[in-house]
DNA sequence: ATATGATCATGC
DNA sequence: GCATGATCATAT
């Protein structure tokens, strides 16, 4: 496959993405010269792979936004006709020790979502991966309400973290942001603490959005413009 | 095991 | 129907 330089800012990043709108997956494929797969089964996250690539997002698994020297991070957002999400949308793994001095400001949540550059991808599992379709990209910062809302399912879930209940957490805590498993299969364990302060293994887990938040930016994106 | 990229698929 | 819990691939 060819190499995509970086952009050299956003602007040219957002021109970049939105070029693609319209066009399917199976095109924008075929430019890069990649196969598509013929379902998502074994490959997840082929269409932000593919994404990336053509966009010209550093390659790996750094952990660093995807475009480091722009300080932003892709997300490809699989929606239906209507603009509805049909997936919740990993942001980052949980970290479950190591939290002694952690607040909103300075956690790896806040930073990730700094600054996004959503794709939105027409991805209803009846459509073909190759005849999936772009719809308009846009770069998104949280604003002041947003904020607030995820700092403080972010507390929410991190004070039990802390608090050892971290297996009394389930995907309804948490009105925007959820925490659930991120890992290969149920026999991956990662070190956490009970409530009594002792070590013990459980599964990783990850922060999620829920679909009821990336459907409003989606929204505020369609009305504005 | 942890980071990256997420969607699958079953239970409700 | 859809969200929660489970899972898949790859690189380091």
């Amino acid at each position: 496959m060819a190499l995509t330089l970086p952009p050299n800012d956003e602007q040219e990043l957002l021109t970049r993405a939105q070029a693609l709108s319209g066009l399917t997956l199976g095109e924008i494929a075929r430019k890069a010269g990649i196969q598509v797969p013929k379902n998502l089964n074994k490959e997840k996250g082929w269409i932000g792979l593919l994404l990336e690539h053509v966009l010209g997002a550093s390659a790996g698994s750094k952990p660093e936004p995807d475009f480091p020297s722009l300080g932003i991070e892709l997300k490809s957002l699989p929606i239906n006709y209507s603009g509805k999400p049909l997936e919740t949308t990993f942001v980052c793994v949980a970290p479950l020790v190591g939290l002694t001095g952690v607040i909103w400001e300075n956690s790896h949540l806040k930073n990730k979502l700094a600054r996004v550059l959503w794709v939105p991808v027409i991805s209803e599992r009846e459509i073909p991966i190759a005849e999936r379709i772009v719809a308009t990209p846009f770069i998104w910062s949280p604003n002041i309400e947003e904020e607030q809302q995820l700092a403080q399912d972010w507390q929410e879930l991190t004070d039990m973290i802390v608090l050892g209940k971290v297996e009394q957490i389930t995907g309804k805590h948490g009105d925007i942001l959820q925490l659930r498993p991120k890992a290969a299969n149920s026999s991956v364990k990662t070190k956490a603490f009970n409530h009594k302060g002792e070590p013990f293994l459980t599964l990783p887990r990850g922060f999620y959005l829920k679909t009821v938040f990336t459907q409003r930016l989606i929204h505020q994106h369609l009305r504005v413009e």
